[in-house]
This record gives C-alpha cells, structure tokens and sequence, in this order.
RNA sequence: GUGAGUGUAGCUCAACUGGUUAGAGCAUCGGACUGUGGAUCCGAAGGUUGGGGGUUCGAGACCCCUCACUCACCCCA
C-alpha cells in the first residue's frame, strides 16, 4: 500500500453533514448582521507581516509565537492572518471608505491561521465570524452590538452562555494603572508563581488570567481597573453597562477580564459557553479607538468582535432533517433515457432529484432510495415510457400512483 | 513551548499474566429475491494492530524513538 498523505496538524475537513451546519449557522450569521446594518467586506488570506506586528501587537502571543509567516518568491515577509481586525483596517484606509456617506459597518466570515497547539475549540486552521464598527464613540454602540451578538446566540438556540463585560481604559488612564498594579504585585512577588513574577515586569495585567490559587487570592487585593478610570472612560463604561440594562442583557462587570491584544482601549467583553472546556469564549472583542490612526489613517474610533465559529457549532443543537428528493429508479435503456430528461425538467422546477446511472435491480433501486430517505421514487420502466405516465411511490406511506409529468410536480410542489 | 492520557477494519469495540492464522456488531458490496424499500438468512471484501527500532523462542500487548489525536497548562475565538 502506498503511503497516506494526511492532513496537517492543527486542520481538518468538514465534511458533508458537518458542512450542512456551517451553511445554515453562516446564513443566520449573515441574516443578523444584515438586519444591524452591516455589510460583507472580504480581504485576502495573507497580508504584509508588518501589518499583524503593528496592528495586533509587537508584545502579543499571536505575533510573538503564532503566526504563519513566510518569505515569497520575491523576498516579501507574507503572514496568514491570525485575526482580522488589521486587515479590514488597513482596507478601510487603502479604499478611502471612510469618504463614503455608508456606516462603516462590516462583517466578514472567514479562515483564520495559528501556529498554536492544538486542542478542544483550538485549531492552526479556524473560522471566525468579524464584526467591527468605525466612527462611533457612543457607548449604545457598544451596546447594540453586544445585544447583537446575544440575539444571533438566540437565535441559534444557543443555551449556557455568560456575558463578561470591563473596560481597559485609555491610553491616558490606563498607564496610571498599569504603574500602580506592578508596585502592588511587586510587594507580593514572593508569593507569586513563577509565570506570574514575569508578568509583574511584562504585563501585570495578565495576573488576573492566573488560575493557581495563591495567584488568584493575591489578585483578589489588588487595585481593579475599574476604580482608576479616568472621568471620560469611567463615564464610557457607566454609560455602556445603563445600555446593557436598558436592553435587558444579563451580565457580569469582570474587572479581570483581560484581553490578550494589546489594541484594547475602554470597553472589553466576551461571552463564554458552560458547556465548553477551557477553551470556552466564543466571542470576545472590544474597542480599538486608536488603530486606524496609527497606521496613517484618519482619527476614527472602533468597535468589534470575532466569533470562533467551531466552539460555536459546539453548541449550537442541530435536529437532523434531510431535504426532501426524489430518487429516480428505472429498467432499461430506455427508461433510463426518459427518466434522464424528466430529472432534467424537474431539476428546473427546483425539485431536488437524484439518478444514480447504475443499471441495478428495482429491488436494489429501491433498497438505495430508502437507505438514502429519498421522500419519493419515481419508477420508469418500458410501460411507463410508452404511456408517459410514471409510478411516484411515496417512501414514507407506501402508496404508489401512476402519474403524468405535471401530476407529479404538482404532487411534490404540494408536499414542500 | 510544558505535562498527562489514548492509538486494533470506514465506525464502535474484543483479543487472559506476552502464546497458533488478530475477532464481533454496524456500515459497504453480492446473493437468496431479474418490476417494488425498511425484516431475515447466506456470502464476500475490508488490517504491515499509527510509523520505526529494541527485548524475547514468540509482541497488538513490554521498553525506546517518532507521528497523530484527546485533555489540561499557556494563549485565545
């Protein structure tokens, strides 16, 4: 036997009936999106390596260990996106979208790349849902699009799932913060395990991420984020949470809750799944208000989240149905003739057919039909033929009637 | 990147403390039954036991390496 090529590490198919659920999960994310305004906006797969190192973070685990980076044949340092927030900004600046008198509402569904170990929820190879809103400082904004968010869950009949909301601050406030947090776990620092003691010098923030114990009653006494807004975030995060109230959505003020990317500014949330394991988000986001301007382009404010549209397939129920069809046997050349050009003029009366060009046996024919849950089989034989009047049995009664071509789109028309 | 667990037919699983030719159910294909499905019976096909090396008279089982998957750390969607 000759060796296997199998897939890489990190990637999987979907296959017909795991496929079958991304269709109907991508057309209610897309039903939803439409509904608050947003559009479809599609970027390439790959993107300058810059553009990640700048845009996502110099410091990030993505850009440090992560990413898909690779030279081309001309010597560019290309990278596969492991997110999509820079892409759609440097879009939006490249295409001078922001001219334009649309909102800048967009939404895109599409493969993502991490170089990260694999795991339940975590694949190198990922699809995300990217919802992101530019030039708008009001926090209903942020709001509507958390509400947004929990109206597609509802949708999908997600169940089992937490809304955790903070807010980073700024950039003025945030510094403040930062300097009196490292001072505070300085004090602590024997206590701390060793990962943390590195985070008090790199990031302090992720020692609210900690799950060993002693870390995380440590970070208990800490200083919250949250008591060292300044006045314009503080009121920005009030007004975001009355928003959320005033909406009805159930939520959590998790002062710890840190987002990983280094653009966060102000409000941050994620909504997580009881139901999953460690890898529970499956959506997290927040405002970037200061992006687009560091990368040249105009002083605009932004709002957005991404979706990990396979924990969300893990959750999502699914009852199985198959469409209905019609399974076409017949006996002989000739029938097999006629039986091809009735799919054909059926096919373009949308009724789903299917003829499988094999000269089996009725009872085989049969046996198929049923095994696939065909809804009826239409049986030509030399009689059928002669008369142009066909057998339709109907899979799920039994009952068999001889019928003209009109009679039986009636039949199915009727039925669906 | 770190740690732990698991790899036997397409799928779900057997195979005693190491002992003949690695089995069963489901699925597939064929037949009993050449114009009528679901049931039953019979049969066929399907495997380098993830891969490589080692120990042994003998390895699916034990040891080492490697690959993949699973779970957790880390990080994130």
């Amino acid at each position: 036997m000759k060796k296997q090529i199998p897939a890489v590490k990190g990637t999987k198919d979907i296959l017909p009936g795991e496929a079958k659920k991304w269709q109907c999960v991508e057309v209610m994310v897309k039903y939803i999106c439409e509904l608050y305004g947003y559009k479809e906006i599609r970027t390439p797969v790959f993107e300058a390596t810059e553009l990640f190192e700048k845009g996502t973070g110099e410091t990030s685990d993505i850009v440090i260990k992560e990413m898909y980076t690779f030279v081309d044949k001309a010597g560019r340092s290309l990278t596969l996106r492991p997110e999509y927030t820079p892409s759609v900004v440097r879009s939006i600046i490249e295409n001078r979208l922001y001219l334009k008198p649309e909102p800048l509402r967009f939404y895109y569904i599409g493969p993502m790349f991490r170089y990260d170990k694999p795991q339940k929820g975590r694949y190198r190879q990922f699809h995300q849902l990217d919802v992101e809103v530019f030039n708008e400082e009001d926090p209903a904004v942020d709001a509507e699009l958390v509400e947004m968010a929990d109206h597609l869950l509802q949708e999908l009949h997600v169940a089992g799932t937490e809304t955790l909301v903070n807010s980073v601050g700024c950039k003025k406030c945030r510094p403040f913060y930062t300097k009196e947090l490292r001072s505070q776990a300085e004090r602590a620092r024997e206590a701390l395990c060793p990962d943390c003691r590195r985070k008090v010098i790199t990031n302090p923030l992720r020692i609210f991420d900690c799950k060993v114990e002693a870390c995380r009653e440590i970070a208990q006494t800490f200083p919250k984020i949250t008591d060292y807004l300044c006045q314009e975030c503080r009121e920005h995060f009030n007004r975001f949470c009355e928003h959320l109230d005033f909406f009805g959505i159930k939520y959590r003020i998790e002062p710890r809750l840190v987002r990983g990317l280094d653009y966060y500014t102000k409000t941050t949330f994620e909504i997580i799944s009881t139901k999953l394991g460690a890898q529970d988000a499956i959506i997290g986001g927040g405002r970037y208000d200061d992006m687009m301007k560091e990368f040249g382009g105009p002083d605009i404010c932004a709002i957005g989240f991404a979706m990990g549209l396979e924990r969300l397939l893990s959750v999502v129920p699914f009852k199985k149905k198959r469409e209905p069809f019609l399974y076409v046997a017949y006996l002989g050349e000739e029938a097999k003739r006629a039986g091809m050009s009735l799919v054909r003029l059926l096919r373009r009366e949308g009724v789903e057919c299917l003829l499988e060009y094999r000269d089996k046996s009725l009872k085989t024919q049969m046996g198929r039909a049923n095994k696939l849950g065909a809804s009826w089989v239409l049986i030509i034989g030399e009689e059928e033929v002669r008369k142009e009047r066909y057998q339709l049995k109907n899979m799920a009664t039994g009952q068999q009637e001889e019928k003209s071509r009109e009679e039986i789109l009636g039949v199915i028309r009727k039925a669906s």
